[in-house]
DNA sequence: GTGGTCTAGACCACG
DNA sequence: GTGGTCTAGACCACA
């Protein structure tokens, strides 16, 4: 069963970070499990009508964060011994990030709440069976 | 009382993105509150030492979002009114804001609790008087 | 004063790899110092004829380990801290690297000696003043 | 006595690379001598479960540089009359190979000391009896 | 067939 | 001006 991806070629977030989300959200829902196999970067990006070059950078970059392993000519595939864990790195990374976030919805009127709610029904999407993407 | 302006040359994050968070962070702590006055393009720009334009930018865009007013003499000021509520389209864009971030934390092996906690931490930080910034 | 980038474009050797070496070299004969301004992706790409993609790939590279920082609009830094210290992981390789060459130096007939000989030479040729490149 | 072959096939470095490095370290270790049977192209390549082609280039390259004789019907052989010792051109691969790895390794923080020590360290191996390699 | 490399030209965001 | 992104087409190494 393969993911759907879904890209807005609208939107200002690069397709190669919109390629990865949608994969990493696929492992996060375990729609993707370890060692499971990807479409070789020509015939997605032919499957989604972009450039192999950005499909590539895609891979790349997720290859390099540990996501995935690209074998030499047996194409791509999840990290079989599963996705590093989080790390001082990582959680730094994730703080600086949700920071801004943060405080605009602070300064936005929503109260912690709020804001706990939504993080969390987000979360148990991910885990949900049938867990309905964007 | 002024904001410290913290900024990293380094970063991947845009100059006026770290600017327009830096503001922003400033409102959520109350350290601006609406009708406070801000520093002119010109004299923030100085201060700074970077280009007029990058505070430019993000003067325009946070007026664009409604936290500042730009008078053409009287200057820049936080909006009297105070920012604008959340409404449909912010919950959205904080929704797919979150989405791969919460994704990639859950490929991280975070429990929902760690995600939930940190998050509230975050939260609590800028309601706390004194708030410890980075 | 700027290092001489030579090249080889019969090699089997990757010009970004090639590009790159160079750079590192430089920096082990302190030609270039921390802080030290590279020149953009376009301009060093027009000086040796080569496609600025290629450039780019060799500085993405080099910043990813460490080697260099890449400001948004400033230009391209020798890392200012310093490159990252050897750390286990670079042992592993280095040691994974050198295992082969090593292997092949002892068929070949070569004693301990010279093959220590030859490295040592190797390694003060960086640390001479006006040491002599290939 | 056989040679244990262990590959990784996710490494970059290409498989019929890794098969030859492994076959040269036999060689380095004298658990290969001068004379000794190899397998067959085909019975190595269906024990270690890798293309036909894929051994067949390593044994190829392993002929052309010296290493190994193929005879049509008598199978594969180490030369007997041992490997072509170091000449010009091997030195200056040697030397070029080495430029770049002892390059990055000053830039790394080791020292002249270190280097040779873990040099020597990785000779000794090859030929101590029952030298552990990996 | 696969991914890796290189080239080339275009547009955009940033400062 | 800078780097970042995307497209497009080519050749090669690998299995």
């Amino acid at each position: 069963m393969d993911v759907y991806i879904n890209l807005d070629f609208e939107s200002n977030e690069p397709i190669y970070t919109q390629l990865m989300h949608q994969i990493i959200a696929g492992i996060a829902k375990k729609e993707l499990k370890p060692g499971d196999a990807l479409p070789s970067v020509r015939s997605l990006a032919a499957d989604i009508g972009i450039n192999l070059h950005t499909v590539n950078k895609a891979y790349q970059q997720l290859k390099q964060e540990g996501f995935i392993l690209i074998h030499r000519q047996k194409g791509v595939v999840i990290n079989p011994d599963g996705v590093p864990q989080a790390d001082d790195q990582y959680m730094n990374n994730l703080t600086s990030t949700l920071h801004p976030i943060i405080a605009e919805s602070i300064c936005r009127g929503l109260s912690k709440e709020q804001v706990l709610q939504l993080t969390g029904e987000l979360y148990e999407n991910f885990t949900k069976k049938e867990g309905g993407d964007k």
